[in-house]
DNA sequence: TTGAAAGCGCTAACAA
DNA sequence: TTGTTAGCGCTTTCAA
């Protein structure tokens, strides 16, 4: 039980006087205790105990230059960061790994265009070691600021200006989304579907393009005009699926850029009485939770480790941190996490 | 252009040599300029633009003993907190007023039990200045936390320990939901119904305790009976409501405490033919986004104001501060937020 | 293995 | 109005 919870906090010299060392041999222990004798390491624990001494931050950081924090830059619309659980469970994988090596997670939301300026300075200002970034956009400012800020960074989604997944300059994580898309479409064609469609997702996410490329990868030959445009959400995969049916009546199975469109599919699939997956065959992606497994019938997806991507991007980053620190160590690479395919009824 | 963006950041120091000044005016003018001359003012920006200044925080921090940012600690399990739109409105509320005053958000995500001590270490280490924390429970440990941290908190939701709405100790941010629950209550009255039932929330939650309290206040002799217990979830909604029915057939109208469990119970109604509003009339309570307006028929609900919650939490922390660093004002005073009817088709 | 001392970059008295 | 100076609390050489 500390011993006053008020007043001026205790500081390393009140933590020596009261051990009867020095402020350099409290400093040791306190960071470890190498180097120093066991009986001094357990007197000095003990003053630090009894005065209840906790560390100043800004002291420490002061000379190390190390703050113990890294931002997470969030860019995308705040509803959209919430309400997809995209999100919430990369920040989970983020948060667990910080906190696992006693970082912090500071949280800057971007409101609107003007407040990237108030970003930079933040990044510049030495608050925190390095920054963690989601779904870059081609104009994205956040790269230029945190190379200017001199600060590493870890992406979450491949950047649209990178060249093919793996690629140069700044490190991404990434799930397999170019390889998942086989995994569906192969599915489709082992099933011996024949005319198997695409309701692809918006052209400027990479997540999309990269699946519409799978699909190619596997029916380099297939009719264009068997891919329709959808925008990841419920209602432009039903607009989506109605086109393909008017251009294509006789197709047998439809693989969807994402599990939102899935399901809007799936309704007009219903609505005109085509049985699922008896005529036509469906296959989503993202597996996502109160989605996928819901609809009727369950949704055969493709699946990809979210949180596990959050956990990664921290790692990455934690180990460019580390790597700045020591000096030696490579640049962090990119990572492209690997996808599944959940068998359920809908094909 | 900043001349440099690479090696050793400029200090004071530099800029103060550059504009031929010293370092003080030069900290004066970045702290706003007061007291120092034009053209002295000028030359330093002039020279703070050239160098591409940014000054070192943890620096400023070590002297002024503020950091310029607060906590917000999350311990509900995050699922719920990502998950819940209540949180995220908040969360959004809170950014934007922190964002507005120059004050970070440090995001302290309580994973597990063991977690307080690490939340414990760092709020007592001087990274921030005060924290936000949610809905506390009766032996939530943050209220001493950070009592012995020595930094001023505000939290959402009334405590569960604190007595009547308003009530003494911790300073906090609530809706008035004891007074939503009447307007309710009345709603339903006015319309000439007779027994009117409630379908109440988990009794460990201040926020629906003080509902039930709303709905006897308006009631006070009605049968106890009409009362059933739910869990704010649309299953727990729908199980209250075929009791309510098996034990009271002739009810024609229903108060639930949250939208979830009124859509729940909607569907009890539905599938049992009881036509809504017509036989019996249905209000909610949070205007749920995602809910509230798209049941069928849509439902009559209570509507707070959820991100001014937020704005308001950080408004009387931000104030705390304030009064910490001039020494005068009072101790931030909790506030209850109003409420307002939304009627649409359910009653 | 321990201690003495020199800063890290900034603010805030106090003097000029 | 401006400059001088003394720290804020800590880490880290360098000597002992």
């Amino acid at each position: 039980m500390p011993e006053q919870s008020r007043g001026p906090r205790p500081t390393l010299e009140a933590v020596a006087a009261r051990a009867g060392v020095s402020r350099a041999t409290v400093s040791r222990v306190v960071n470890g205790g190498d180097g120093v004798r066991k009986p001094l390491v357990d007197k000095v624990l003990q003053a630090v105990e009894e005065l209840g001494y906790i560390p100043n931050h800004a002291a420490r950081t002061l000379v190390t230059r190390r703050t113990g924090a890294v931002a997470v830059v969030v860019a995308e619309p705040e509803t959209r960061f919430f309400s997809d659980p995209f999100f919430s469970q990369q920040i989970r994988g983020i948060s667990k790994e910080l906190t696992a090596h006693d970082t912090q997670l500071v949280l800057l939301l971007v409101e609107g265009p003007g407040d990237f300026d108030r970003i930079a300075r933040y990044l510049a200002g030495g608050h925190v070691d390095g920054a963690l970034a989601f779904s870059l956009h081609t104009d994205d400012p956040v790269p230029a600021i945190t190379r200017r800020a001199g600060i590493p960074a870890v992406y979450g989604g491949r950047p649209s200006w990178t060249a093919d997944p793996g690629d140069q300059g700044v490190p991404y994580v990434d799930a397999d989304n170019r390889g998942g898309a086989r995994l569906a479409v192969r599915h489709l064609r082992d099933l011996g579907r024949e005319r198997i469609a695409h309701i692809a997702g918006p052209a400027d996410q990479t997540s999309a393009t990269d699946r519409l490329d799978g699909y190619r990868d596997v029916l380099p030959d297939a009719d264009p005009t068997l891919v329709a445009d959808g925008a990841f959400t419920v209602e432009s995969g039903a607009r989506a699926m109605a086109e393909l049916l008017e251009r294509h009546p006789d197709l047998d199975a439809v693989f969807a850029a994402n599990d939102l469109m899935a399901s809007g599919a799936l309704r007009v699939l219903r609505e005109r009485g085509i049985a699922v997956p008896e005529q036509v065959a469906l296959v989503g992606f993202d597996d996502m939770d109160s989605v996928a497994a819901e609809t009727d019938p369950p949704l055969t997806t493709v699946a990809q480790e979210i949180e596990g991507q959050g956990r990664l991007m921290a790692r990455l980053l934690l180990r460019a941190l580390d790597r700045d620190r020591t000096g030696d160590g490579e640049a962090p690479e990119s990572v492209i996490t690997p996808t599944t395919l959940v068998r359920r009824a809908s094909a």
